[in-house]
Order: structure tokens, then sequence, then C-alpha cells
DNA sequence: AACATTTGACAACACAGCATGTCACTTTAC
DNA sequence: GTAAAGTGACATGCTGTGTTGTCAAATGTT
């Protein structure tokens, strides 16, 4: 009898899903920009709100708590950044050195243009808790993944042919987002095919080094 | 007249300073294992003055609050490290691989006898505020010093030669960085050896490369 | 012994944040 | 037109934290 939401009314011209979905999205580009502003320990519920224009009613509509809604906004980013750099992989020629270039292009193009995603990114999602740690950690992951395809299809199989390559390919994840977060925290002074010109030898000398001892 | 603390008395056997120094240190100790364990957002400082058996009073005297302890702590961590990685230079012989291997050894030791020093230098630091963010930054640039000192002390000029050096150590020092973090998240699971090999692979592939085009 | 200083346990206060609730006002459905 | 659902501005309870204050017991000084 108390359940009461049985049906979702249209308003404004859009289903109750609608309506809630967009609610969501204005609350995840909020959470983005204010996050990536002050920071997320700064950053209250009440203020994420006001930013997307909605009452804190509605942030607890789409998120259990701040926590959640930064592992949602988190996981976007990774994920539209992976897509900008599958993009720039695909439109890249197919010599080794460009194709790497774009994908790196277009890594610390995005960085640069949206210090926000690059505060998020870099600095913010550390340390907060478990939950994200581990999130943080799987996106590394996935950016390892990306990396190693991008290894093989530059056809440089040497580090495939070492033990321990998952460590490695972290390594060289961490060597390009420990250098971006130095470019961001001297406010990106060095010009940016610097950045990536250094990236680039950091991934070339790795994978054409025939090692012989170690 | 109302100047009270003219001449601090000797008390149990110490100095008004030796006893200052002493709950500072005490709230040093304190504040590494509670951040260490429960992580910077969840330590308060009445807990960590629990833990340091110690009342707040005396928080307040040593630290004007609790990020600044975080950034002593932090700093008398990464002085600690230095130190023993050094210390681990001068013990090894002098052969290029020994020497590098004995450096990384007395890292990938200390953070994984100490999960709570490991848990701060690495997960805890970032994203608390920009000062912090300052902090961490400039502990990487002294670890870049450190593996360049280490690198031509290896004779290995290749990097040398190369432009935007600083980038290049930069991602290095991520690269470890990175390794060790993961290794973290996975609970040490991978044998330290495969750890050291693996980032040791990465530091004289670098130095060995000479690079061609770029 | 008598008094001042130091200490520790704890109370008190202000303040901010999260999370939920209230209520008048819009918009929709019938 | 009327009732119900949706919305927005704001209020409220609550918890935790930072910070200061109180006071008796312990220790040192004379």
């Amino acid at each position: 009898m108390t359940e009461t939401n049985l049906k979702p009314r249209r308003y404004r011209g859009a289903s109750g899903d609608q309506r809630r979905a967009e609610r969501c999205q204005q609350l995840l580009d909020a959470g983005l920009y204010v996050f990536g502003d002050i920071g997320y320990p700064a950053s209250s519920v009440r203020s994420i709100c006001a930013a997307a224009g909605l009452t804190e009613r509605y942030f607890y509509e789409s998120f259990a708590n701040k926590e959640a809604l930064l592992a949602k906004v988190y996981q976007a980013q990774t994920d539209y950044l992976k897509e900008i750099m599958l993009c720039a992989f695909a439109k890249a020629e197919r010599n080794s050195e460009a194709f790497a270039r774009a994908g790196l292009h277009a890594f610390f193009d995005t960085l640069q243009d949206k210090p926000a995603v690059a505060r998020l990114l870099l600095f913010e999602i550390l340390g907060v808790s478990d939950t994200l740690d581990q999130l943080y950690y799987e996106a590394m992951e996935e950016f390892a993944v990306l990396i190693r395809s991008l290894a093989s299809s530059l056809g440089l199989a040497d580090i495939s042919a070492r033990p321990n390559q998952d460590i490695i390919y972290a390594g060289l994840v961490g060597a390009v987002i420990q250098i971006a977060r130095r470019w961001a925290l001297t406010g990106y002074s060095d010009p940016i095919d610097a950045i990536i010109n250094s990236s680039l030898f950091l991934f070339v000398a790795t994978a054409n080094y025939a090692a012989p001892t170690v």
C-alpha cells in the first residue's frame, strides 16, 4: 500500500528515467569540475549540487555518497581518455613512431586542455579510500593493456619475451603518469612536444633494448 | 607580567626542550602509523594523540594542524628512504648492476617491511592540498636527482646527452613508484626479485638505448 | 613542608558536513 | 478543475573534528 512510486510521470517533455539520467549527468559534470577545481576533500555535496543546479535530494537519488560520485566521475573520465586515445590510434598512419606519438599526444593534450580532468585523474583519486585505490589500480592496468596492444602493433616483441611483463608495463604507465603529474605541477610550462618526446623515448628505449643480462 | 613561561623546568630528568622534542617525535611516530593504517582522511587528531599517548594540547604545541603533521611525517620518511638508499649504494660493490640493484632493493624492502610507510608515501600524500602536492613534487625531484647520480656513477651517459633529461628522470621515478603502488595494491604478492628486476630493466634499457630517431 | 610548574584526563564550544525531512509551488494526468 | 506527482528552496538532526578550557594529580623547586 505504501509503495507509491509505481509510475513516474512525464515532466517537461521527458520521462522519469530521462530526467533521472539527465540529473545524474549534471551531477557527474559538476563533480568533475568541482573536484577538479578545489579538490576532493574540499568539495562538499552542497557545492556540487549548487554547481549542478540541483538540490541535495537529487544527489542521493543518483549516488550513495560523495565517494560514489568520485568513483563514477573517475571511471567516466578514464573511459573517455581511453576512447580518445583509441581514436587517435585509429587515425594515425601505421608508422610505428607516428602511431605511438598520436596516442601520447591525445593523452597529454586532453590533460592540458582540461585541467580539471588532469587534477582528478592524477591527484585526487589516490588515498581517498581502499575502494578508490582499487579503482586506480584497475584503471592503470587498463592503460597498461592499451600500451601493450600498442607495443605489439608496433611489432616490438622484446618486452613480450621477458618475464613479468605486467610489472614492466605498469612501470611504463607510471612513467607517463608521473611525467604528466610533473607537467601539471609545474604549470604545464614544458612544451607538449618535449613531454611527448620524452615519454616516447622511454617506450622506444624499453621496447628496443634486447635484454642481455638481468 | 602575564608572560609566564620564562624558564621551563626540568621534569622527569629532561629539560623543557627535550620533553617537547620527545613529544613531537611521539606524534610523528603515531602519525605515521595512524595515517599509514587507516589513511589520512579517516585519521583524527584525537586518534593520533591517543596512539601517541598524549593529549590534544600537545598536538597543537608541535603542529599547527593535521596537515602540518602529515607534511612532517612525509618529509621524515622520504629523508629516511633516501638515507637508506644512499647507505645501500655505499655498501654495494662498485659493479653497475649490483649498485643499482642495491638501491632498488633497499627501496622496495623498506616498503614491504613497513606497510605504513608504503601507504603514506605512495597513496596518502597526493590530493590532500596544494602544499602537500608540492611536497610530493619536490620529493620526486630529489629521488630523480638520486637516480641521476646513480646513472652517472654507472657511467651511463646516454641519457645525459638527451634533451629534457629532467622529464625522463621523472618518468623513471614514476615507473618505480607505480611499480611499488601496484605491488602494494596486490598485497605484495609478486616476489621482490621480480619487482627489482623489472625496475632495473627499465633503468638499464633506458640508459643503454642510444636514441637514433625521435 | 609549601608552592609553582607540568602533565593528563576530560569537558566545553563552535563549526562544518552529510543526510534526511518539510512545505509551498509547478506541472501533469484524468 | 482537481488531485497527485515532481520540483526547488530551505530547515533540521546528527555526527565528527578542531580547538580551547578546566582541574586535580604528579613532579620539581626552594
